[in-house]
Formats: structure tokens, sequence, C-alpha cells
DNA sequence: TTGTACGCGTTATCAT
DNA sequence: ATGATAACGCGTACAA
């Protein structure tokens, strides 16, 4: 667009375009003063692709999410961002959740990126073999492929997670808990339903199937579930719901049916919300530091570019932590299973608007 | 990176590099199954800088705002980047409310992208300078900066936005009417409160400085300033504020002080916020379609990039919308003021929920 | 310190 | 339809 080249500024000064290079490079040549007029006169700037040939180097990451609505990735992204310094900037994909557009996006950033921080669709991707082909430095957040073992990652200890929220519950004393998974073929999905049901046998209760509901880690899918959770003939008297945007769903759907929290039906979520603290009652919520999680990886890409290519594959994890808010709370028996009856004083209040 | 060039191809399949590259852009050559066994045998990826040393163009797009943890921006970005197409791919740049970043990322992305999509920070930085100096196509979105009426726009209708909000509270009879603003210097800041000042005048209401809080557009700065508001010795008995974020601080302000919506204060908000028809009670705001205002930014960048770089400046806007929900009533005098008993009657009305 | 000249990987022009 | 070759703008080894 510039189309005043190096060639110009050297003509301009009166000296070879080798000599303008080295200005560039910061090395000392002898007409700096005329040089630096030249360039300001001209408006000349270097040309990016240019040098990005000659290197081989582009100076930019791509940073591949399944859906940049969702708050969650919205802060990865952030945080890789903010990470990735003045040397690299950013090239932001979104895969829309579909594994057809995950792979061409891997295909159109090849050749523009240094690297990629990935958070695949699902684990049947095929991500991994594309850049173990071509060598390009790859680091997995937050999910995983099959064979991405041999790559760097950054995961949340999901199993942790899972777990700590339903030892708190089950620490309550409900025994009647529900989760509302996320899909199975995703890491977050599968490790969080491990952690619920290592929870579950801790404490020797049961993992009744119909406390069981897979969905898609979206809000509707979130409503959804619930709703069908409070449709059951004995509902449970608390749920986990594996991430943000099903907890928002999960609340929207108990708001509906007009029972209440904690009183009714305890709720806890894996990932906090914004506004979890402004609604009454404050959610309770397992949460992490999720820029954080996005700035590591972009760290750990960095290493790599760095130079420091050699050392094995790392597999980093970002802690979590549970905050007690006001959405958890003992079961009450008043109303609740023995005899089929138990729902039937759900419908005794009538609010029917919004 | 993978260093297999088009010579390689060339010489495996016997032709010379003229005719691969003839092949790559679609035209009939004769050994067309050679050639692609070839490529497909060396793993053969055609280097993406080069072609844009050779061809000018880049096929980025960089969008550049000053929040992206703020999911007005995201929705922003994701709107752009759903509309880039096959073509084009978008380079994200956060400038952390700082015109000295902002200026720096203009540079930084100079030469990498054929166009920019920018949400200026405020309207003293002198991006457009900037670019009117190089030619490189530019589209600004959602706010703009002086002489900025030279380059393409999509801005939201700023003013009718506010005024709706503002006539909305006064004709359920308030008149201690407050605005939690955004800075001045910004677009929609300025403007929406130049349409909050409209409907005032229209009802012959004065504008009181003490019901003025110019803020910052930040949950913390909107929560000191609704803080602020709720001390006042006669507290307004409405507010109306200019932005997600601040809307969600001045309601945590209003629920720290245990004073109730709507019936001690109404609440407006501009922009949705995706709880807020789950709060309690649901937010009333001023609503608009930011995906799209973004998709449309990107559509118009396109059309210049198409060719059609002959038409003047395009400044498009948005609509906007009121969403009436829960957090606006009527005023209750039982409690406040002297005796402006002016708009008894309208609180006749009982129209509380939706 | 400076200049010359080649190469980075492609595409496009010009002959053939 | 194909081949040779000159650009694109820059960095750098080499020689001076």
């Amino acid at each position: 667009v510039s189309s005043v080249t190096i060639v110009d500024v050297a003509q301009r000064v009166g000296v070879s375009v080798a000599t303008i290079s080295r200005y560039l490079s910061g090395l000392t040549v002898r007409q700096e003063e005329d040089i630096r007029v030249a360039i300001a006169d001209l408006k000349y700037r270097p040309s990016v692709t240019a040098r990005n040939l000659k290197s081989g180097r582009t100076g930019t990451i791509a940073v591949i999410v399944p859906d940049i609505s969702n708050p969650f990735f919205s802060a990865i992204v952030q945080g890789a961002e903010s990470a990735a310094g003045d040397e690299y900037m950013v090239l932001l994909v979104n895969t829309a959740d579909s594994n057809d557009r995950e792979e061409r996006a891997l295909g159109k950033v090849f050749g523009r990126v240094d690297g990629v921080i990935l958070a695949p669709n699902n684990e049947m991707t095929k991500s991994p073999n594309f850049f173990s082909n071509f060598g390009l430095p790859i680091v997995f957040v937050d999910r995983l492929t099959e064979n991405s073992e041999n790559f760097d990652s950054v995961l949340v200890d999901n199993v942790r997670g899972a777990e700590l929220a339903t030892r708190h519950l089950i620490e309550l004393g409900h025994f009647k808990i529900a989760i509302i998974s996320g899909p199975m073929e995703t890491t977050p999905g599968k490790l969080r339903v491990e952690g619920y049901r290592n929870a579950l046998k801790k404490a020797k209760l049961r993992a009744q199937p119909e406390y069981f509901q897979e969905s898609d880690f979206s809000q509707s899918g979130g409503y959804q579930a619930m709703k069908a959770l409070l449709n059951l003939a004995e509902r449970p008297t608390a749920v986990f719901t594996a991430n943000n945007l099903m907890t928002i769903g999960a609340l929207e759907a108990i708001r509906e049916s007009g029972i209440s929290i904690p009183d009714d039906i305890s709720l806890i979520g894996f990932d906090d919300l914004d506004f979890a603290h402004i609604i009454e009652p404050p959610l309770t919520v397992i949460s992490r530091d999720v820029r954080l999680q996005g700035a590591k990886a972009m760290e750990m890409l960095l290493d790599r570019l760095r130079g420091n290519v050699s050392f094995p594959p790392q597999h980093q994890m970002v802690e979590v932590q549970m905050i007690e808010r006001g959405s958890c709370a003992a079961p009450s028996f008043g109303n609740s299973h023995g005899l089929g009856i138990s729902s039937s004083l759900k419908n005794s209040n009538p609010r029917s608007n919004n």
C-alpha cells in the first residue's frame, strides 16, 4: 500500500539499500540523521511481508476457539493476547463448534502464523496429526484431542473441581444430586463427570442414571436439561452444572418453574459468572483464573518459539477453588421424595408471567 | 516451516514452476494428476507470505477494540469475524483503554492487514490522520474521532436510545432522573448524555447537575457513581446507566444499599445484559444488535477492499429498541421529599410485571 | 562502515 | 499449454 520502498529511501539519501537496512536493524551507520529525515519525509514503512518472507517468521500466533461468544473463551483469548507482548500479535478464529470449520481454520492459518493455541471442539478432531506433519508449534488449551499428549497443554483441574462441587453438596446432606454435563467427547465434559462420580463413589452414593443429563455446554442446553430434571418424578435436591453457560440456562429453568434456590434446590456451577454475586441468591461456583490460563498457553508457546523446542511436552494445570455464596444449602425433606406426590405442591404457586 | 517449495514439486513432476503455479491457480495443465499426487506426496503447501509479497495483499483485517473483556466488544469482534468470510481472517488487538497502546497497535498492524476496523478509545486519538497518510481502508465502529467523518463508520443511534430511556422514565412519572454517563470524550459517552438532556428538555424538566455522574464505562465506575447518587440528600428516583458494565456496577451498589428496584428506584441501562431477564426484577434496557453492528463494519470494509474504493464515506446506524422488563416503575412518593405532587396521578396504574 | 548481488517463494510476462 | 525469467521488498554474505 505504501509503495515507497527501501530503495526510494536509499536513493534519497544517496547510499545503498544495505545501509538503510542496517540502520533499520539498529547498526551504526554514518548518515543516521539524513536517513532518519528521509524516512520521515517519504513516510517510509518497511514491508512486513517482505521481512516475513526473508525471515520465515510471521510474528503472529493463531488462537482458535469453538465459541468466542462464550465469556470463557473470550477470557482465554484475552489472556493470550495480553501475554503476547510486543513481539507477537494474535489471529483469532472461531470454529463455531464445527469440526469441519476447525480443520479448515487450521489450513487457513497455516503459513500465516508461527504457532497455534487451540481449544478443539472435541477429542475426535485430527488436528494434532495435521500439525505433527508440518512441525508447527501448538499448545492445547482447556481441551485435548486424541494423541495430544505429545503436545503442550494448559488444562484446568477438571476432576478436582467437579469433585469439590459434588462433595460440597454431599456434605450439606444431599444424596439426590444431578449433573448437567457437557458433551462426553470433550475433555472438560468427560473429566467433570469423572469428578462427579468420584465424589459420589467416595461417599458410597450411587450415581443414578436419571440424574445424569448430558448436554452441550450451551445456555439453551442447560435450560432444557434442567427442565428435564425438574420434571422427574423424584427430582434432585441439588444439581451441579458443568459450565458457565449451562448454569445460566439452568437458572432460567429454575426461575421459570417457580421453585426457589436454595430452599427447594441447590445449584453449583463450574466456572464463575460475572453476575454470580449480584443475583439472589448469589451463586456458589467452582472458579479458576481463566485469563491466567490463556496467558499461560501463550507463554508456553513463546517458550517454544524462542528456540527451546527441545524439551518434552509440558502439561500445565490451573487450580480451581470453590467460592461459596448462597445457592447451596442443606436439603429440606419436608416436601421431598418418598411417594410420587412430591411435586404436587409445586404448582401451588401461580407465577405465570415472564 | 514447510521448507518444501514449488520448485520441489516442479522437479518431482518434471515440469517448470510456472506450470505448477498455473495448476494452483486453476488453469488447465497437462499433467494434472501427476501434480496432484506430487503435491500430496511432498506435503507441499504454498507459502502465504510469498503470495502476499507478490500480490500486495494479506487477506487479513485488524479489529482493534479498547477492551475485549467487555462483552459488548466481544460481540463486535464476533460479528466482524463471522462476516469476514473465507477470504479474510481477523487480527485482534486490545488497546486496554490506552491511547498510547492504540497508536502503537496501529503501527503494528500496518503492513500486516488490508484494512482496519477500529473502535477508538476516545475522540482525541489521531488515528485517522495516521491512516489517511497511508491510504489503508478503515471503518470506525461504535466510536468516532475528530475528523473521522471522512471515513466509513457504523454507530448505534445513541441519541435516540438515550432519549427513549429517559422518556420512558419521565412517562412513568419520574422527574428526579439521574444519568451515569460514560466519558464525555467518547462518542457514546457524549451522545447518550445528549439524548438524556434532549428528553428532559422536551418534558420541560431541568437537568440537575447533581444527577449527572460522569463515569468510565466500567463496572467499578458504575458502582461508585451509583453510590454517590444514593448518598445524595435528595436521591434520584430513577437512573439511566449509559452502558452495560456500569449497569452491573450500579446494580451492585443498589443491592448493597438494601433499597429495592423498582419500588425505591428505577433503573434502565443502555445495552442488554445476557442475564438481564434472569435477575429479579428483570432489567429494562435499551438494546441493539451488537453482532450485526460488527458484521456491518466488516461488510463495509470488504466493500472497499473489493475495489469500490470510490464512493464517499458511508455512515451507517444500527437501530435501538427498548426492552421493557421489570426494573422501571412509577416513583413512590411515600418516603420522598417535599411536595412535587405534579405527577401523582401517574402512579395510579399498577403495572409492575413485564 | 559501505556497496553488490543473491535468495526468500510466488506470480506474471513473454516467448515458444 | 509450457518454460525461462523478471519482479515483489527486504536481509545479508561477501568483498571492498
